[in-house]
Formats: C-alpha cells, sequence, structure tokens
DNA sequence: TATGAATGAGCATTCATTCAT
DNA sequence: AATGAATGAATGCTCATTCAT
C-alpha cells in the first residue's frame, strides 16, 4: 500500500502519478515497466516515488486495487441478479461488463487480463493463493447443473477456466479492435460467442 | 541457428545447454530470460555460449525448432485426417496433441503456447507475419460453414479466436494440473470441453 | 547533449569529467575510448555517467561542441576579412587559429582533427553529411581563381584536399613539438609554410 | 615474425592468409582489425593462426614488410635518379610511385598510409625511433637548398612533414577516386599539385 | 602440426533503489 | 516532505589468446 505521504498528495499529483503507472503497466506489464518511466510521465522526483510506495511491486498492487474497484463498479447489476438470473443470463451479463471494460478503459482492462493470464505474477504479487474469477464462474456452472440448465457431462472447473480465457480472449479482441466496430455490431459479434458457448453446454433432450 | 562449433560439441553438452535454455526461457519467456543463467546451468564459460550461438534470439529460435518438432509429431495423424474428417474430428487431435504435448513435456508446451500468445515477440522472433494457427482453423471453420456442419451464424474470425484461447488454456490446465490426473480420466475430462465448443457451434434444426 | 542532471553538478565535478572525456578521446579516439576509462578518470560512478550521458556518442558530441566553440574564439577575426582579404590573408589566419588552438590545447586540437580526417566517424557521429573545412577552403580557391590571384591550373576541390591536409599536419607538428618553440620563432616556422601555399598557387607572368 | 611453420606452409595458403590479413587491416586498421576475421577469411583454424604469429602485432608487422618490399619495388628508378636528378624530378618520382601504389593495391596502400598517419600505431608496433620518409625528404630538401634549387626560407623539416602529409592526401584521393578518372586526365590532376609544391619552394629571383 | 573448443577479462548499457540535502 | 544525484550489481555481448587432442 501506498504511504500517507501519498494519500496526503493533492489530487492533481495522485491522478497523475496513477495515470503515468497504469500506462506503464498497460503497455509493458510488471515485469518490464520501468519506475523511471512512471517517475518521467508524472514529473515527480525519484526519491518522492520511494517516499509514497516501498518498491514497485507495492504500486502495482495499488494500481490492481483501482483495476479490481472499477471491475466491480461495472459489474453492478450481476449481484441483484445474481440470485434469479439464468446462468447464461449471468454470463451475459459478464461478458458485457468485461467488453465495457476493455472498450471504457482498455489499459486497466489489459493490467487485469495479464494478471488473470499469468499465474506465477499473481502469486508474487499477490500472494500464494488468490479467489480469481473461476471461482465465481465454477459455482455459476455448478448450480445451473443442479438446476438443470447445463447438461451433466460438463466438468465444473474445466468449464470454468474455459469461460475465463475465453473472456479473457474477448477482452483482447476488443481492446485490438483498431476500427472501434461501432458498437452495436461489435456487441452483436462478440455475443455470438456466449451463444455458441451457451449452445454448447445447455441442457437438451436429443443430445445427453 | 547455432553454430557449428555447437553441433560438433559431444552430445552430453549439447543436451546440458539446451536443458538448461528450455528451462530458462519456460520459466522466463524470452524477454526475462537470462543467457547468464543459461551459462550458468550448463556450466559453461559465457564466451563458449556466444561462440554456440549467435546471440539470445538465435538459441531461442533454436528451441522453438524443437518445439516445433515436437508438435510436428505430435500432430501424426492430422495430415491425413485432414481431407475425410470432420472438422470435430481435426479439432480433437489437434487437442488431442496439444494434451499430450502438455503431458510430455511442460516446458516446450509452454514456450510454444508463450509464443502463440504473445503477437509482438512472435514478430519480433520469427520475422513480420505468421501463419499462426488463428488462420488454419478459421479456415476450418470457414469449410465448416460451408459444409453445413457448423452454424451460419458463427464468425469465423472469431471463433478461431476462441478456440486458439480455448486450446492454450487447455495445455496450461494440464501443465498445472499436480495431480498428473492419470491419462484416461484426464483425456475424458479435457474431451469434454469439445464437445461443449462440438455442440456450441454445430448446426440444428431447432436453433438456426 | 547532456542531460540537465549533468548541467546541475557542481562546476568541479563537470570540470573533471569534462577533463576525463578530453582525454580519453584525444588519446584513442572515440572508436578505442573507453567509458570505463573516463569514469575511472572521474571518479565517478558507472551508473552516474549514463545519468549525465545518453551514450558514449553523447559525451563525445558534446565535447566536440566545446571544441568547436574554442576554434570559433581562436578564428575572431576571420568573419570581419572574410570579405575583404586576399585568400592567402584568409588562409593565414585560419593557419595562425589552429596553431594556436594546438599550442594552447592539444588534446582539443587532436580530437577535431581526428574528426576532420575521418569521414566515416563524421557521419557516424554528427550525421550524413557535414560541411566540412575543405568545402570553405575550396569556394576561396575558386574566388582566388576569379580573381586571379590564383593560377588556372590550380584544381580547386584537390588544393583544397592539400590544404587541409596541410593544416592537419601542422597542427600535428605543432602539438608534437615538445620543446614548446616559444611562440615566436615557431609561429615563424610555420607560416613560411604557408609562404610555400602560396607561391605555389599564386598567378605570375613568368609561369603561366 | 611469423613462425618457421609458417613459412614451410604450402603458398595457396600463404597466399590465403596474407589476402585475408591485407583486407582485414586495410579496412579497419590496426586496432579494430579481429584475428577472428582473418581466420574466418582465410578458412584457417583459430589455434593454426597462433601457431604461425605470435599475436595480432605480429602477423601486421608481417604485412608491414610486405608493405615496404612493394613500395621499395615502386620506387625503383629513384636510387638510381637519386644523385643525379633535380630535387623536385625525384619528388615527382616518388609521388608517381605513391600514386601508382595508391592505384595498383589501394590496400596495401591504405595500410602504409596509416602506419605513416598514425605515430603512436607506429612506436607501438615498430619500436621507438622508425626512419620515416621524413627524412629522407628533409634530406633532400636540404640538399636541394645547397645547390639553389630551393629558396632558403624553406624549412626542411617542416617541408618535409608538409610533402608527407600531401603524398599521404593524394594517395587517400586516388583510393577514394571511384571513377578511376581514367589514368591520364586523373595523373594530370594530380601532378599539377607537384606542380604547386615545386613553385612553392623553388628560388626565384623575384621573391628572395 | 592441425584443429577447434575453452576461456575470461572487458565493454557499453540499464535500472531499482538509497542517500544527502 | 521534496528533490535529484549516487550507486553498483546485472545484462547482453566481444575478442584475443590458450588449451587439449
Amino acid at each position: 500500500m501506498p504511504t500517507e505521504t501519498f494519500f496526503n498528495l493533492p489530487d492533481e499529483k495522485k491522478e497523475r502519478i496513477i495515470e503515468a503507472a497504469v500506462d506503464e503497466f498497460a503497455e509493458n506489464g510488471f515485469e518490464n515497466a520501468k519506475v523511471n518511466e512512471i517517475v518521467r510521465k508524472s514529473s515527480i522526483p525519484k526519491g518522492s516515488f520511494y517516499q509514497y510506495f516501498r518498491d514497485k511491486s507495492d504500486i502495482f498492487k495499488y494500481i490492481l486495487d483501482i483495476v479490481f474497484e472499477k471491475k466491480m463498479q461495472m459489474m453492478t447489476g450481476i449481484r441483484d441478479s445474481l440470485e434469479r438470473s439464468s446462468i447464461f443470463e449471468i454470463l451475459r451479463i459478464m461478458v458485457g461488463a468485461a467488453i465495457k471494460m476493455a472498450e471504457d478503459d482498455p489499459r486497466l482492462s489489459k493490467i487485469s487480463d495479464d494478471l488473470v493470464a499469468n499465474k506465477s505474477l499473481m502469486n508474487k504479487i499477490l500472494g500464494e493463493y488468490s479467489p480469481s474469477s473461476n471461482d465465481l464462474i465454477s459455482s455459476l456452472i455448478k448450480r445451473g447443473k443442479d438446476t438443470g440448465e447445463i447438461s451433466e457431462w460438463v466438468d465444473p472447473e474445466m468449464a470454468a477456466k474455459l469461460i475465463t480465457a475465453f473472456m479473457l480472449s474477448l477482452s483482447e479482441m476488443v481492446r485490438s479492435d483498431s476500427e472501434g466496430m461501432l458498437s452495436e455490431r461489435a456487441r452483436d459479434k462478440y455475443l455470438s460467442l456466449i451463444k455458441l458457448l451457451e449452445y454448447g453446454m445447455k441442457r437438451r433432450e436429443d443430445y445427453d
């Protein structure tokens, strides 16, 4: 965590530092990000940096906090629907959130995805265990199997990992989508992939 | 390519060097791998390293050759079936190969996956363009749409990216599968994911 | 150009570094000069060097700036006389400047001469083209031919190269002149060489 | 000096090695020439190189021997005329020889010139003293003054150095003369520079 | 003697972190 | 608290020379 000194800074300055760090981490990942560069981009003295943050990991973790917060904001609506909606509906919401995040704030989205994709980094930064979205998703799938929405043969852990990979890949597609794909059509295209997942897992008489 | 000097080395030594390099690249990726470390692990003088390889890229490319060769061995059977089999059959073979590779030689599998996942690295190492498995897969999907196996609404490029992500994720699962899952049951589990994909994309009267 | 960091250094330290660099470059030329040596001679940490200068070229260019400035100081008087003096008068001034420089600051003189003599270095350091003293001198000679001061048969380009070589050689002589030759006599001696050039090129009835 | 081993080699091999060394030294000068490269170009084993020559200096000195020998061949005619010709005639012959050498064997010419121009290299390679062409030329000039051919005010040592610089510069011009300048016209152009020197030094009533 | 692998000191450069004011 | 200079271990790479067969 940043020091008190950091939090006492005027907002504008804090903003500038965060901005610079987000930029640097999104572009280069944790390992290749340079403290020098963050310091340069935010125009603060190098010494100050180490008065605000213990080290590179420290500011990275702080940025991650921001990422998670943002993610949670995007997910509002999920919580409410968690109880009453079909699992596919929930999935659709989550995917929608991921897409929105990738569109609205590609850099935060990138940082988050990097972390999810890179287990050793995750352990290094966040310590041994880490809840991960996998757990949430696999529990959703289990429930889906219980309610009969999802086929018997689907393995929850496996499917959860697949879905995670799928969402990462979606984010990446959105981010690298140079044309922007103009919202509507884009979303359609992406959502068709969810349809794929849904058809894949859905329980049906003629198949099981 | 390594120099002749390298190829003239006693097998034991070559082995040691390759071993060290595979280790280092698998663990750290290209950028973060250290020549120093390869040199230390294989107990050769630093100068020798540069008598065997032009630079870090050189030995990395060489390791990639080994990776591809291994991959090709694993894929035997695909070539033959490429013409006559259903696209899902082919997918099943490819996935089987990826799984076998991840089981047999997790480090090579890791190196390969890193490359597939990291476009900029790919360009840096292998030159500007590079076919990528995406191209193969998306053309398979197109064919599937033509023959009516696959639903109209499936977007080939998107689905290809998804499948690629899926395969990467599969590899990763297998690799991190500490118990080993002892073959049979494991494969079943993994293959069920393909079923998911198949059901997801397959053309069906009641849905399209 | 050096970084701001460098310019903020106490004068004594800047001096020490410049001193060390001038020494090193004068003695070994650009290619063979060692950053390590500059660092050792000036007793600064290696890391600091790279906080002051981008790389070896950077400090070299900076030293060249100093060289040129010095040269310009020495040349005061040329500007004024450029229009109204005979070409031989101008040459005399230039030579005088070169000599003074070689006496006052042999190391700077050496560095400058190296650059003039080494076209490929010049291109490498200063970019593709570079006016070079040849251009100035050959245009002077052309003018001399126009005004009838210089014989018809003199080829300006050739003569310019000769004169450049002559001036380099003069500098070198002065520098290696261990006794110092105590000013007056020295200058006489050197100036006699210009007389040689003058007589050589001057238009005369009985010869042309 | 090369070892006996070297001299016992078949001519073709000796030739190849010399060829490679001349190439490398002409292109890069002594300091920047690489033993590795000589070894590569001549296709001999690295170990052999050190069985033929003590070190890099050793082969360089040997190449210098060849250079001098060649130079002497080119100078034939000088010896004979040394006694009876006017000093300017002799100079003309020397210059002619330098030009011929630069045309016939630009690489040897380059190596030789580098040495003449680089006193510290000369000392390093040939030991403290070294006769140098200067001595010959300055004694010629002295004689010229004695016989009244050359003006009183000419300082022999200085003029000798000038002439040396002049000859180096001539060689360089010839070598870099990409068009080749088709012999005849070329020589004229170059010889006009000697005329310049001659007119410059010659004793004349109206000047002295 | 021929061969080519072995060696290691040396080079330019980078960067996270600490220190002094 | 702010500042920016100081630091040095580490990195990728080079090359003359020696060693072992």
